[in-house]
DNA sequence: GAGATGATTAGCT
DNA sequence: GCTAATCATCTCC
């Protein structure tokens, strides 16, 4: 059952990152179906975070995506060379996302493999949100896309996950987003293998 | 129109 | 642990 889009428009990023995990991904890429259910997550709160690309409300080509209303995703290259899959949350105006950091592979387990050039299946497949995108075969021609539609879409299936299965600590390679670096807006799992490092 | 720069990963030590 | 890879995007001239 795809999340309604209304899981997506309200204001507290925090928790819409919070709510995601146990939350199964899908991607339908070249008629190949792959996904699974996502175990980490960080929070970027819009124009007052300085590690988001919308900090002090800036406005380009690429970050309007995030400015558009939630259920939606924000797909960008970082590093030249990864593409990092984020979702888009709350209303209209207001440019908050959440980064999909890992998940753990359910279907199109094969297909994964091959795009990720691997033969055997290893953590790392998806663990990182390069990773992530990599095995799901999302790239920038995604960016933008409802995440109610048949290309990618979110699915609950009824896993949750108990606070005390959860922990929360600072995002990752955020360092030059001084005192805000510090916020606990990453999510994840607690010591599920497929979340990158740290995991505990 | 050119130059600086990352919400990272993989591979080697 | 440390470091190279690598290019779209943003900023300033």
């Amino acid at each position: 059952m795809k999340l309604p889009i209304a899981f997506y428009t309200h204001s507290d990023v925090l928790s819409t990152a919070r709510n995601l995990l146990g939350k199964y991904l899908f991607t339908n890429i070249d008629d190949m179906v792959t996904g699974g259910y996502i175990v980490e997550t960080e929070a970027y709160n819009g124009i007052v975070d300085k590690a988001s690309h919308a900090y002090g409300g800036k406005l380009t080509p690429r970050t309007q995506t995030m400015y558009q209303a939630g259920g939606i995703s924000y797909v960008y290259l970082c590093y030249g060379i990864h593409q990092m899959f984020n979702v888009v949350t709350s209303v209209e105006g207001q440019p908050h996302a959440v980064l999909i950091r890992a998940i753990v592979p359910t279907y199109g387990i094969e297909e994964m493999l091959m795009r990720r050039n691997m033969s055997l299946l290893k953590p790392n497949i998806t663990s990182g949100p390069g990773s992530v995108a990599r095995a799901l075969g999302i790239s920038r021609k995604i960016n933008a896309f409802s995440l109610n539609g048949d290309t990618v879409w979110i699915e609950d299936t009824g896993l949750a996950f108990a606070d005390d299965e959860i922990k929360i600590l600072p995002r990752i390679g955020v360092a030059y987003a001084a005192e805000d670096a510090l916020l606990p807006y990453r999510f994840f799992v607690k010591g599920n293998v497929y979340v990158s490092k740290p995991n505990k």
